[in-house]
DNA sequence: TTATGAATTGACTGATCAATCAATAGGCGG
DNA sequence: CCGCCTATTGATTGATCAGTCAATTCATAA
């Protein structure tokens, strides 16, 4: 019975459910499993968290937020809306989201926040703060087309993780973010202002 | 008891289950919930089919040729490639495949292709149909560009659709073909051989 | 050292549910 | 009308699990 301080405890609770749901690519997992993959008891894990569901929300808040601080590190050395467009797109398809019990977290919970309120909320931030990244720095190259143009970006990020996550293959064949550049650059081809850094071949 | 043929039985537990799924937005229902909506006992469900799994297959078989008919049945009468891509676009978003129940079966059972190889058999038919009819008509348009544009249109398709089915709005607000028949215009700028039909702002 | 309170345990409970199966009902051929 | 076969029922079983709680261990301060 080793004696840890509750920041600890919940953030090893919180990690322990990440790895048994990658580990069972569901949602079917049971509190003994994720307790006993924290090292601790059953009953512990309700100690910390009032419920199962706290949990897995706890569980979806971490990842999202370890994907919002991903995009912050990447875009401070970016100085121009096209080197910000690209720290986005490859923040998405980094090596921190594309692990894969991540990935197949994010999936479960894209599921998850259908019949829970709670879980769709947390979704919505991140679905926001992405579309008004996208539009604040597609503005300056195409003006009034950024917003249905984000939308279409954003929609494919999406899409294309959620086929990463598909993939059974251990390490993921394409590059994502190369994927999600030539899409912003074939929607700036209207007004040419776009010409992505280096990547064009995928 | 009201006797009916294994065909017509087979048909409303699937139905059922298609509704049961779609009313709990999750694969959280009993088997006695989904014969009950289908009017028999919960054991005639496994009468019918071997286990719980088996029949949430055959609803999933469903949804996809479902799907699969919405396509063939647009594309019959398109001519040109042009016309193709846009009956694609329009089958991915059109009535059927927009039916509340259907949106949230469909997201919920790509979360179960992470676990069941079964479901991601299924999952990937779609996928290479998809592939296969958006190259084949992106070819004559774009040439070798063909095969990247049409894997990050069909991103964007499953990305849009997975946002349409996570909105709460009774009505979808946006159109989701006009969008995706925007991406493939713009995918298509460089050598400026498709124009969209009418179908720009949206 | 002892007392106090917080952390931790894990056995237990009550509820749920997939799957089974013996019993019944209905159609159909003889 | 009688048997036979199949469809259908629903009570039952056995297993699983979320959540509880009384008991136990540990740290710290007096």
């Amino acid at each position: 019975m080793q004696r840890r301080p509750e920041r600890e405890r919940r953030a090893d609770l919180i990690n322990a459910t990440i790895l048994e749901i990658g580990a069972a690519r569901s949602l079917d997992v049971t509190t003994v499993q994720i307790a006993k993959r924290a090292g601790v008891s059953s009953g512990l894990a309700f100690h910390y968290f009032k419920d199962k569901d706290s949990l897995f929300l706890a569980a979806m808040r971490a990842i999202l937020s370890s994907y919002s601080d991903d995009v912050s590190r990447m875009m401070k050395s970016a100085q121009s809306p096209q080197d910000r467009l690209t720290a986005i797109a490859k923040a998405c398809f980094g090596a921190s989201s594309l692990d894969r019990n991540t990935m197949s977290a994010w999936v479960v919970f894209y599921a998850l926040a259908l019949k829970s309120s709670r879980a769709k909320r947390l979704l919505n931030v991140y679905q926001r703060r992405l579309h008004s990244n996208l539009v604040h720095n597609l503005r300056p190259l195409i003006g009034a087309q950024a917003d249905p143009a984000a939308r279409r970006i954003a929609g494919l990020i999406d899409g294309l993780y959620l086929r990463c996550a598909l993939e059974s293959h251990a390490v993921v064949a394409f590059d994502g973010a190369a994927e999600v550049l030539q899409a912003i650059e074939a929607e700036c081809q209207d007004t040419c202002l776009f010409a992505a850094p280096k990547t064009h071949a995928i």
